[in-house]
DNA sequence: ACCTGAACACCGTTCAAGT
DNA sequence: ACCTGAACACCGTTCAAGT
């Protein structure tokens, strides 16, 4: 028998795992205690609540970033934290909302906001903006990373149907275009350029 | 009473009106029925599922962005849609996070998205990049929307306590301006203008 | 067509009891 | 200290019955 930090590490795993295999709703207490292979009462000495519970869920997610080493570019840096969040987003889908929803204050999210600093202190951005800007990038990749399920769901028939009866000019300029399939990963990569220019500009401009 | 789809907008008010006052968790069927003067199971009709209540309440949120006169500048309008989202999430916080996870294929959603189209090919956005230009504004604008939470947590006693023991080089330089408190709306609109400034960098790329 | 009331199979959590 | 089993007050949803 485990005992300390290890038996909530393995509560979150087990968590983690129904998460990913059935979606968030399927991660009940009594649905983790089963795969602990104990009763749903015996996870309360580990996990304050379910809510806890939760939150310790997005840590387990936050800690398994890979964060670069800081002797590399800081453009480099800063694309691999993003494609790290975009990959565990990949990985734990069912898991996303949650990171968005609960705030960010546990160890593990203060790490990757401290790699987030210094690739930015890097670049060049004033002191007085990095916060900021840390907040921007943060909030732009993670949309990107939740939002995958949004975007995909477009199936043609239903957009064909919703955009019938409308009077939508832009919608029937852009028709061509947007039947054109797209790459989420391609274009992860377009706006994370985009992103990088953004903050030259802001680096640049002091 | 009511009939037709008259009495699903009441039953979906009922919901937004609880969601608003006791946060999401307490919207369940029953409290929704009951606030509507109603058994849960007489929601049936005018709802097929609490998931579809659900997808219901994304719809109502984003019926009540106002959408701009197409006769004003493009930044213009693009501000005044972005400005009433992060209203329209100030009103509702308790629904934001639905906004993220359910797909965007709804005539309330569309009708949102038709106004940003049009305004980025006013901006001169070329035809093959509006769709994914949209896409990474919406994912902005719907990130800030629903980080106020996330990052107004930060309290300053924990966070001292979280920095204390840990090696956090670039969190120490920046003590001074992160104890700095900042605006929320300020901050907003600072990242608007750096929005603004790249659809520009986009629009003149082609 | 719309609503009710009872019922079913679940929830998270408390509590007394065991070892 | 950790775990169990029964119990409580809830869920979403089905179903037969009413009007």
């Amino acid at each position: 028998m485990p005992e300390g930090p290890g038996r909530r590490q393995q509560v979150l795993d087990a968590a983690l795992a129904i998460a990913d295999e059935k979606g968030l709703d399927a991660v009940t207490m009594r649905a983790v205690a089963a795969r602990v292979g104990v009763t749903a009462m015996a996870l309360y000495p580990h996990v304050r609540s379910k809510d806890d519970l939760l939150d310790g869920l997005v840590g387990r997610l936050l800690a398994e970033l890979s964060l670069p080493d800081t002797a590399r570019p800081w453009p480099d840096r800063l694309r691999e934290i993003a494609r790290s969040a975009l990959e565990a987003a990949g990985r734990h889908p069912a898991v996303m909302p949650l990171v968005f929803t609960r705030p960010a204050v546990t160890p593990e999210a203060v790490r990757v906001v401290e790699a987030i600093y210094q690739a930015l202190l890097d670049a060049g951005v004033p002191d007085a903006e990095v916060a900021r800007v840390e907040r921007m990038v943060s909030t732009f990749v993670l949309g990107y990373a939740i939002s995958g399920g949004r975007f995909a769901a477009r199936d043609p028939e239903q957009r064909r149907a919703l955009l019938a009866g409308e009077d939508l000019p832009a919608h029937r300029r852009l028709a061509a275009e947007l039947q054109a399939p797209h790459s989420a990963k391609a274009e992860f990569e377009a706006a994370l350029d985009d992103l990088m220019g953004l903050i030259e500009t802001i680096a640049s401009r002091s």
